[in-house]
Order: C-alpha cells, then sequence, then structure tokens
DNA sequence: AATGAATGAGAGTTCATTCAT
DNA sequence: AATGAATGAACTCTCATTCAT
C-alpha cells in the first residue's frame, strides 16, 4: 500500500545503514548538494536499490523527514513530564531530554537541523501538517498544567512564556556555535549545565513573585 | 589596482543588476549550489563576462561578502546611537535601525544570513578579520556606556544582557519567519512595533529596578 | 581492485572502440587539445561513461600509457632476436618487428610518439619508471651479445653503433614522412625494404672489417 | 596591399615586442592552446589591436611563419660557404652556423620546430612553397660543389650524403633532448662540439678513401 | 531483488573574435 | 589607432534517474 512498504521489508540492520547513510548526507550537504552516489557507496547497496525502494532523492527525502519526526515525537516530546507546574522548571527538564535525545541521535537532529531550514518547496502538505500537529504538541507538552500565579502580576504571562522560551534558545544555540564541530563525546557539558541553570534562576528572579 | 576593477568600471546600474542578481542566488541557494548561469541570465549579462569580471565563482562570492559586510558597517553598526545609556532604549533604537537597513537591502541580509551559516572554507583571512572587527564594532556599539545601575542589584548584570539581546532576537526571528514570504513593502509593520515596545516593556519591569 | 576495473569489465570490441577513439584523439592533438567530448562521440559511448570508467581525462590518459607501454613491449621489443650477434643484422630483425607493430597498431605507436614529446607532468612516477625500464629492456634487445669483432678496428664501436642507430632512424623517419596520410594498407613496401638493405649494406661495407 | 601593412608601419621596438612574445607563446603552447591574452598582455597592447594587425590568431601564425622562415633563409642557410668541397666538413661548417643561428633566435627556432610538428592544415599553400623552396635552397647549399671523389669508391654517394645528414641529425637531436630544459648561457658546450668532431671523424674514416 | 552501466543536462571556466567608444 | 567590454561555443566533469541483465 505505501510507497515505501518495499523498504519496510528489508531487515532492521539493512534499513538502518541506508537511513544513517542518508541521514549524514543530507545533513552535511543539504538536498540539493546531497549525492545519491555517495550514499549507496556509505551503505553498501547497488545503485538501482535506492530507487527502487524509494522512487527518488526526494521521495528518499520525504521518507527521512518522516522518520526523523517520529523521532522528535517519540524520543523528545513525549518524555517531557507535564506535571511539573513551573514553567521555567518544566523548560529545564525537557532541556535534558532534548540534549539527550540529541546526543542519541546526532544524524538525526542535525537533519531535521537543515530540513528546517529549506525552503519549503522541499517538504509535503502532509509533513507541513505533520509539523504543525508536533508543535501542538510540543506546544500542550510546554503549557499544559502550567501555573500562572508563579508570575509576578504586572507582567503579561504569555508573553513571559515567550521571554523566557527565545532565551533558552538563545542560550542553546550559543553553546551549540560554540560546540560546532568538536565531537560531542570529547566534550564536558557539565559547567554548561551548572550555567544555564544560572540564567534560569535569574529568570525566575525577574518573572516570579 | 583591485582585481575587481573590470567590475567597478561599469555603471551602477548594471553593477546594481549583477550584485543584486548574484546576492539573490546565493542567498536562495548557499555557494555550492548557487548557479552562475542563472546569476547572469538573471542579470542579463553574457556568459563569459562574469568570469571577465570576477575570475571565478569564489571571488564573486568574496566581492559580495566584503560589499555586504559594509553595507552592515555603514547601514546599521554607525547609525546605533551609542549616548543612550538605558540597555533596552538602545537595543530598541538598534532595532530601529537594523529594520530600515534590512528592508533598504533585503538581499544583502539574507545573503549574510547564508554567509555565516557557510563553512568557513568559503570566507578568506582576512574577511574573517573583517567579521571578528565588526563583531567588535557591534558589541562597543551595544555595551559602551551603558548605565548598569539601571538593573536590579539582585541579578548578574552580564547574564542580564544576554537574556535581553536573546529576547529580542528571538522576536525578531518569529516575527521574520512570519512575514517570510511576504512582499514586505505590502505589510503594515506598526503592529509589530506596538507588540515589540510591550515586550520590551516586560523586560525593564523585570530586569531593572 | 583496479581503478579501471569498471572499464575492462566491458566487452572487447567496445574497448577497443574507445581506447582507438582515445588513442586517436590524443596522438592528433596532443594532451591538452585533446576533447573528451569528440572521443565519445567517435566511440559511440554516451557523455558520462568516459568518466564513469576513468574518472577524469588524466586518468584516461594514464591507461592509455599503460596500455601502449605494453604493446611495445609484447609486440616489439620481446620479439627481436638477440641470438643474431651482427648489429647490423639484428636491426635489419627488430626494424621488420618493429614495421609490423607499427602497422598492426598505428594509433598506438602514433600516440606514444606524442607521450613522449608531452611534459613529463602528464606522466605519472611508476609510468616513468615503466618508460626507464623498457629503455633497457630495449638496450638490451638490441646490444646483449653482440659481435664487437666484426667492426673495424679503426673506429669507436660504441660510436658506430649510435652513428648505425641514427641512420637507420633518419631512413625510418624519412620513409614515415614521405608516407604520412597515406593508407598504409594501399603501400606496396617492398620498394621501401629494398632501398634500406641497400642502406645496411653500405653501413656494413663501412664500417665492418 | 598586404594584409600585415598595418603591423609593419608600426615602429619597430613594438614590431619586436609583438613578435617575440607571440613566438614565445605558440612555441611554449602549440597552436591551439597558446592564448592571444597571453600573448597582447605580454607584448603590452591592447586585445583590440592583435586582432586589428593581423585580423585572426591563424592570420597571426601565418605571419609568424614568414618571419621565422625569413630568419632561417637569411640567419642561417645564407650564412653557409659553398666553397668547401669536403661534404662532412662543408656540414661541419653549417653545424657551426646553424647552432649560432639557434642561440641568437631561440624563440624563432622553437617555433619552426612546433611548426613542423603542426599538421599541415594550419599552413598555407603559399607557406608551403616557400617551405619547399627554403628546402631546395638548403640542398644546394649543402651538395653544390661537393667533391664526390673523396668517397670510396664502393659505396653509392647519394646514399652516403643521406647517412651522413642522418648521423648528423641524430646526434643534434640527442644533444637538444640532453639540454632541454636547462638555459642555453648557463651550459659549457664545447665538450659537445668536441665529441661531434669525433663522430665527424668516424664517418670520414669510414665513408672517404 | 538486485546490480551497475548508460544517459544527457548542467555545472564552472576559457577562448578567439567583434565592436562601441 | 587603440581600447577592453561583450559574446557564446566548447571545454572537463558530476548528477539523478533508468533499465537490461
Amino acid at each position: 500500500m505505501d510507497i515505501t512498504k518495499k523498504f519496510e521489508n528489508l531487515d532492521d540492520s539493512k534499513q538502518q545503514r541506508i537511513i544513517n547513510a542518508a541521514l549524514k548526507e543530507f545533513a552535511e550537504n543539504g538536498y540539493e548538494q546531497a549525492s545519491t552516489n555517495r550514499i549507496v557507496k556509505s551503505a553498501g547497496i547497488g545503485k538501482g536499490m535506492l530507487f527502487y525502494y524509494f522512487k527518488s532523492k526526494k521521495a528518499l527525502y520525504h521518507y527521512l523527514t518522516d522518520y526523523t519526526l517520529d523521532i522528535v515525537k517519540n524520543e523528545y516530546l513525549t518524555l517531557i513530564d507535564t506535571t511539573e507546574p513551573d514553567f521555567i522548571e518544566r523548560m529545564k527538564q525537557a532541556s535534558r531530554v532534548k540534549a539527550k535525545a540529541l546526543s542519541d541521535n546526532p544524524d538525526t537532529f542535525n537533519f531535521l537541523g537543515t530540513l528546517l531550514l529549506t525552503s519549503e518547496e522541499e517538504v509535503s502538505a502532509d509533513q507541513l501538517k505533520k509539523i504543525q500537529e508536533l508543535q501542538k504538541l510540543g506546544n500542550s507538552k510546554i503549557y499544559d498544567n502550567i501555573d500562572n500565579t508563579l508570575f509576578r502580576a504586572d507582567i503579561d504571562v504569555d508573553k513571559a512564556f515567550k521571554l523566557i522560551r527565545w532565551s533558552i534558545e538563545g542560550y542553546q544555540n550559543e553553546i551549540s556555535a560554540q560546540l560546532a564541530g568538536r565531537k560531542m563525546s570529547s566534550v564536558d557539558l557539565h559547567p554548561y549545565w551548572e550555567e544555564f541553570y544560572e540564567y534560569l534562576d535569574i529568570l525566575k528572579t525577574s518573572f516570579y513573585k
């Protein structure tokens, strides 16, 4: 039924080899610049098979998009604990889950990074919807059951949410840029987490009662 | 004297056609994927001329890099008023200058955006220095003569600076994403500025005494 | 294992079409001026295949160099009879073998002619060694077991060797120039061989006791 | 009247600059690979002028062919002393004149060298005739007033002439190949001349009474 | 199911030649 | 007389995709 049935009937290890090879190639080179030749070589399969499984480079890209969105959902979003009513505490926990997911699936998230920079032509309507649903899920994971009364009365809580998120993303981007190129495994992240918590404390001091 | 003398002797309108065509092509496709064929077609010049003017695709890219860095310097950074001692007010003014520069030179800033994502191989050592100098200039434009005593005593001012900048960048990114694809000229930006100021007010409320 | 496995797995007739087309193009135009476009057209293969087989113009050239050096070795040098002690007689036999090889592989020897004129940059270190070994083999084929006592006592035998070789090469060049352009198959070579032998007789009369 | 009148009205030093630049470029790169861009740059003239003077690259090549053939005639062939009746002695003197001409006009003779290797398409019918006349002149310079009685009675004198010329050319080619790439000015040619005379002595011993 | 040979469009670049100035 | 900007064909090489086996 599915176009990719052929691919999904392969044994898992072969699937993984192909997925990882393709994720890496796309993540490192972008869609246009990625080479199907290099993908098949690095996956150890014949040239024809890639097109037998996926029909085209674009179809492969779509498949990988779905694949990585599922990982985001299952290995990141669903793991966020929504019982924590303190917004900043919840963001802290979400950040830890995100960091774990990112280090478990580096190619996946690198791929997603390039995906979101890509002009939307490469993404199908279905996938746009999927992305939007994921964003909705993400929002609920972040905002559900939050105790707004923790915030100072003289500020707009919704705007405070945004400011806190932008601050956190700003910090994460800065660290990512600093660490770019270095092997993740060789870096001691502890001091960065310490610093991150200090920023969160300032946010609490400023925005909470 | 300059390698690009040939280009700079052209009449200005032709120079601009070529620069804009090239900025756009590079901004939309990145260095590797940009097509010199499309550039010459869209600039309305013969195929050989691009290489007569610039010698190579890379030389053209370098030229554009210098060109855009100069614009950033002259039409953005130097226009920031450093007499304002209130950090958030200064960021507000800087934001207005930036918005003006951005709307005056849309391709330029799109190009610079991709430039900074590019692997540094494409940028010459000279240009890296130039970029770093520009960052230093930008820092002084933002931090010189700031009155730290405006901030609450119980927070680290340097960290507060960062939080404020990340917040502002977060807002700007969000608006940019929302407006992406729409013609700038057809959009009434007033409500966005209103909203922006509300965010800035919250930051003042939270971080200032 | 070999880089050119892809090429050598083709059926022989196709290999020959490509080799001959390439030998001819390089022989007629030299390395730089030879056009891979013309080679593929004249070989009747698609534009991409030449680079699929050989990776680059230079790699093709290297392949042809090896190919032709092997022919020189196997269809010329190894066929020279080194039991003949009379130097001039041996050169006579070598000339016949050479003429046969040349008429069997006309493009091959034309290619080699241009190869040796080429600046050495186009030839790899390995191939230079191969060429030198071939020259050594050629020398032994020509000088081993020669009976020096056939020569007059009042002349330096080593210099006589040279004079005889230059004379023979001179004759061969003159005939080649005369026949250039004409179809080999349409020419009766008998009178040339007669004349050649007359020259050899004069050399014997002059240099031998 | 002449197509090249325009060129020949230039003052001599400019003519020489252009001729030398062009001779060098053609000698070093061959006809096809020679670049008119480099010629004009090295001659210090504008791009258009080359085509104003000569109409086309090929016309320039023809002009240089005539120019160099004239030099061969005037600075080489006419200087050969035809009063010497001893063939080998005359060849010896001719060789000295040739060596002088060659060292006085290196680019000229390098150019001629490539010219003669070139497929005849590049040479006009007129020039072929000129070349043939030059060869006739050369022949008379070499064979007129020669005393055939110096040769042994048991060999064909005409064939001996050829053998001697091939021998001499063989020696010269060998030395040229050995010296290729080295600066002529830095080489002491004396030992080569000594060796050359030894070869000539052997030829006398062998072919003369 | 699987291979890899085959295709032709398009990439960046160089070139001889023309022509407005 | 003189310049050099302009052209477009041809260059080597890479690519996604197809198809005979």
